[in-house]
DNA sequence: AATGAATGAGACTTCATTCAT
DNA sequence: CATGAATGAAGTCTCATTCAT
């Protein structure tokens, strides 16, 4: 299962259509972990070009200005990459013919919280921003009806036939699984920094448990 | 049920202890307002003030910093309301000695979910500056352990003597019923802005179904 | 030898012309003692009316402006209080016909120190302001053009008839000797806060040596 | 006798440390200018910045606050230069072997009286802040204590044993000495700004005089 | 490509002063 | 007389951005 480090990948990419420069890339390591720390807004160019060790005029000299850092930091990152990795990831997913939908939704949380894991920091700049940029959110729509839902939808419905689903609507399935997901990762990522989980399986059998079973005795 | 606009009960309480004055309302009403919009950080006093239609002088005439402005708004609801109503609120519900878990989670949810519609922007305050204020953290932390936790183990321990709910520890039953909540809340009233829900008891029997039977069929 | 208090005076005349009130009074002092310690460009008018006890409106409603705060402080000190009490202290002094000069000059700075130590706040608003205040300086100019200059080139010729003073142009004996009594009083009271003096009468002492006979063996 | 300008100094030994801009210089010199004249606390930094022909920021690129601008113009001098030329000085005067005390004063007098001179402007802010800042008091104890106090001890000691100077406690003579200089230099350069002495060796002569002898005939 | 210097615009904040009560 | 509230003007300082080298 391929879960490789997005900001790799970002500068893999950079490499072959823009030639990063070395200072060009100290500086999206220290943007991405101060924005992800304190926020943008909260962020001067002066403390990014200082943790990059860089001169703040070389910042602008590469994007232009402080918000294009920004978009030139997380844009890729949601235009791009997730949309491929998420194609990635369902084909696989799907190829192994998984036997149960409990056995999907485990293959997918392994793989997407090692995942964001691996990539706390830019998705924390990207949760943190959608709150406060329109442009971000119209940016958003589109990656989650359209991947998201297009894909979730198909597998509910597999799923459905199979007989291990409850019969109701699946945009109803799909928006409780979500909402669920959703809570979970970000009260996990974002909202506590602390590692509290130190069992990761059993985690992930609870986690899978309430999915599917609920609280009912 | 109780669900007083908190923005009117701070108005009171203080009426009662400091006397606060016409524009000192006003203050608080445009900084809450754009503080929700835009977030502390991209809000200057100057836009407040001409919000209010006010003075910049006079907000800090009453507030000394812009930081004290943010406290003197969200402190008192962290420290003072939220811990009160919770109370109340627990005290209340549990009197009707509900006749099952499902009876229960339907009136704390419409309870809570009208007290956030009345007091959506406060809120939205409130969980933006979450994220980037640690000191908000350790203000939360105490509300979340002492009043929110205590609270529901009792309450889950006993539907589980009741026997309706699955035989699992209080926190892990606590940690997920928690978790899909805050989700629920965060992703309907501070990502999506507008209201997509148009019918709000069908989608109360969606959630308690999801809570307490999973997916499955 | 009469060495009131100053501003005991100017209670005493304020009281006559112009009914100074309680809060009046407060203003007055806390004045006084703030902008001795800070100067008068580094205290506030709310600071002020705090260390009074004191509305910051009332400061202004009976001075008008800080300027004029200052000014009232420290205008009937120069103008009136001063010249009236050089007047005195010169009578005085050569009413006991005093042997010798330097019987003059004992009994001149005894009364003198006394003078400053009893008033030393009020005395340090003064000097400061001088250096900033273009009208100080033009105000103090015929004080001590008049009163200090008129009676001292009379008594320094005095004592020259008498022979025992150097047979200098009077000028020139007073501007050393009041030279180095500036250098005296400033470096004691307004520089080195700290009384390091500890024995008046042999301090006293070797000032006048040192006027009257220099350095040379 | 070298009695370089002290800014000239400066400006030299910042050109190595620290390569000075150009517009820095001007800064300096603005607010060196204006400090002098007005002093620190009635001067604001948009003043400076007209007066240097510079952007206000510029002055804060620099250095950073305006207490600090203060500092980089005053503590140099009290730090470095003050010391260093006082060292020259003394081992000047004294390798000339002056003949007799009234010699010596003579040659610390012109020397010292044309370096003030030169350099009124930043004596004058270093004089009128003395008395606000107790930092700067703290600064200047250690220089007069060790160099001033040191090396006239011992000059002193020099003549007594010569026969040249009166009996007495050397610290005392030194003080005498030193309170009616502060009186001389603060009067003629602080006090009055307007140059009234004409003849600089006859009025040299007079102070020499009244130093040695007094006014005793 | 990289940077040190410079800056306009605007941020937060202080302050002396006015006014209605 | 006294004051709490309010404010215009100005102050210090920050910041994103430009430019010459």
């Amino acid at each position: 299962m391929p879960s490789k480090n997005l900001i790799d990948e970002m500068i893999a990419q950079a490499k072959i259509s823009k030639k990063q420069t070395d200072k060009q890339q100290k500086v999206v390591d220290a943007a991405i972990k101060i924005f992800a720390e304190k926020g943008f807004a909260n962020t001067s160019t002066s403390e990014i070009a200082e943790e990059a060790g860089v001169a703040e005029a070389t910042i602008f000299r590469h994007y232009g200005t402080k918000d294009n850092l920004l978009l030139s930091i997380t844009l890729p990152f949601l235009k791009d990459l997730i949309p491929r990795m998420a194609e990635e990831l369902f084909s696989e997913l799907m190829s192994q013919s998984p036997a149960t939908f409990e056995q999907f939704i485990r293959g997918l949380l392994k793989n997407r919280i090692e995942f964001i894991k691996e990539n706390k920091e830019i998705f924390q700049v990207l949760v943190k921003e959608v709150m406060y940029r329109e442009e971000f959110k119209q940016e958003l729509k589109p990656l989650v009806s359209e991947i998201l839902v297009q894909h979730f939808i198909k597998i509910i419905e597999e799923f459905k036939e199979r007989g291990e689903l409850i019969e109701k609507a699946s945009p109803i399935i799909l928006r409780m699984f979500v909402t669920f997901l959703f809570g979970y990762i970000t009260s996990r990522f974002i909202l506590l920094t602390d590692n509290f989980v130190t069992d990761e399986e059993a985690e992930l059998d609870e986690v899978i448990d309430f999915i599917m079973n609920g609280l009912k005795k």
